[in-house]
DNA sequence: AGTGAAATTTATCTAAC
DNA sequence: GTTAGATAAATTTCACT
């Protein structure tokens, strides 16, 4: 793995809250020079530790403002079905995060929704028609504490 | 709310993947001159459709190569018990996420930790000490289907 | 190794239309 | 919305510690 110093830490604290800050700005908040300060970015874009660079984009603004926190069951825990079920997460737009877990449940899921209604067919068309699917549960997100992501858009 | 239209939508599906294109790159995918696609950018972002930029680090590359889902349940679902937990979640590195949700948790946290034995101090510390906790149940990630945010970092 | 300064390349911003 | 010129930023080169 990747040594990371003081000044990588540093740098890596400033761009995951905001990575549109100029080399110059960077160079005063870490004490380098902008030209090392870019050096090291693009390093740690090579090296992977910065996975991606991504805009988020508002929830609301884009027209989903409803989130859900979904509990997953499968019928059995058994590796095809698993995967099966891990590619319909990948291709379901409305799935904004999916966690394959231990425990009480086996996925859990974030789910977006433009409403309630829209989050009934939604469950109906990807757990319903779902024969893996042993159950899920359900629960109605009230506020967001800390994160954000990338959501699905659509006009 | 702001309207969005076809190119908007082109340019945060574009930019909420990969938001270091530039002006030129993005001119080319949704069919206009580079100038164009800033000042629609620039709107955006001024307008709070895009909440931020930032720069998705690896959790693994930062020593973090573990998380937890964790479902907390509070004492009482007073307002000031709540606002008490949610500060409570925004002071804490280790925890990334935080969702107050309504059903069966009162809390849903994703927790990032360096091991097993890294989280259970964390659980001694943030639910055992804390008396507004009635209970906590914990699910481990075992792969993370789909997302990607900030995560606490230290050398 | 990693740094920093100056020159070059490249992108962005500011007009004009 | 576009095109062109001015401004600013990111890369590259290279000398230095």
């Amino acid at each position: 793995m990747t040594e990371l110093d003081r000044a990588d830490v540093a740098l890596l604290e400033a761009v995951q809250r905001n990575n549109r800050l100029t080399s110059e700005e960077l160079a005063k908040i870490v004490n380098l020079s902008p030209t090392a300060c870019q050096r090291r970015l693009k390093r740690l874009r090579a090296e992977g530790v910065i996975e991606a660079d991504v805009s988020i984009v508002s929830p609301r603004a884009v027209g989903r403002p409803v989130s859900m926190i979904v509990l997953v069951s499968l019928e059995r825990e058994r590796a095809d079905i698993v995967d099966r079920f891990k590619q319909a997460i990948r291709n379901t737009r409305e799935v904004m995060i999916g966690y394959y877990v231990t425990g009480d449940a086996d996925f859990i899921l974030v789910v977006t929704a433009r409403d309630m209604e829209d989050y009934e067919q939604f469950t109906r068309r990807f757990f319903y028609e779902n024969p893996d699917i042993k159950g899920f549960k359900t629960m109605v997100v009230m506020d967001r504490v800390k994160a954000g992501f990338a959501f699905p858009i659509d006009v």
